[in-house]
DNA sequence: GTCAAATACATTGCACACAATTTAATTGCT
DNA sequence: AGCAATTAAATTGTGTGCAATGTATTTGAC
């Protein structure tokens, strides 16, 4: 498996373009790294770390839409579509139309869906483990990501207005 | 389209398994939404955003193998393989076998492929502008990742030992 | 020198991500 | 009621990521 180098010595020098200086590689590879790490762990919930966050999503609230259940993971219908069939496939969860909107499709927990929130219960610490950080460092870090992704969202919003968000425009 | 949820009041209950509580997809959105912003800066530059990232490792050093590529951005042959064959398609990269040992793959930039990287210098700015972050701010948020990524690294090592790297080991 | 092990890359198959498009259902305007 | 605009999913196509496997080359133990 293939690992990142070591950050280079610190680069004082006034060319930006380099690897170590990005924050967009330090996410992207802590990301993936993060990704590695939870494969193990959850390969015996039968898993894979997306279907992992639409679980927790889906045992925080069940019955959700599944555009619902995109807003709170930032994916589309491209992404959940096929991975909801895969956790349908899996007996996990139930889609189906919603009688009273048929553009709707409603997410249900099955009974074992139900169930293997248990199973998982013990994720969260022995990720907390592998990171080798204190609590605190974890909630802060975490807090410092939740706010970066405000900024970048805003970012985006901004370059891409919605339609009716400028009164001035037809 | 529906907004964006909020993020959930602060959690000070027990259950862990809820998702504004996980690191791993403050990482995970976070990184996403980086990409998204890089989009339509790298658009112009022909690139998407991991063949960006390949670039910046050949602007740094030129005529690397395959595999180094790889150690540098951990990504396997099986990911940079294809990409580096599309940048020798758009003309960036030249691969060649090393005469000298011919299982590995040397990459060279072409002209066409230095020359990109003056178009590429706004990027940096431009992307730090969108964080809306102070340069010490993004630095010291870089660091941060940094060391996480070398702890998971680290954590990844041990659950996967190395087959010589324990010596009590057959 | 010989041949098994290791190395470097390529290939295959699966699962995301996402832009763009399509289809079906609902809403809003008149 | 009629019909365009909107909405919700699904579909299609491209580009990653990565495990597992394949292939050619080189190294190393003997």
């Amino acid at each position: 498996m293939p690992r990142a180098a070591s950050p280079a010595k610190p680069n004082t020098s006034t060319d930006w373009l380099t690897l170590d200086r990005q924050l967009c590689f330090a996410l992207y590879s802590a990301s993936l790294a993060m990704t590695k790490l939870y494969k193990p762990l959850l390969e015996p919930l039968g898993l894979t770390y997306p279907q992992y966050l639409v679980m927790l999503v889906l045992w925080e609230t069940d019955g959700l839409m599944v555009s619902q259940v995109g807003e709170r993971l930032a994916l589309d219908s491209g992404t959940l579509t096929p991975l909801l069939k895969r956790l349908e496939a899996a007996g996990l969860v139930q889609r189906q139309r919603d009688s009273t909107d048929e553009r709707r499709v409603l997410l249900q927990l099955t009974p074992a869906g139900h169930a293997l929130k248990a199973q998982a219960r013990r994720v969260p610490a022995a990720v907390a483990g592998a990171t080798g950080c204190e609590l605190s460092e974890i909630t802060s870090l975490t807090a410092q990501l939740q706010g970066l992704r405000q900024q970048l969202n805003q970012a985006l919003d901004s370059a891409t207005p919605s339609p009716v968000s400028n009164p001035r425009a037809g």
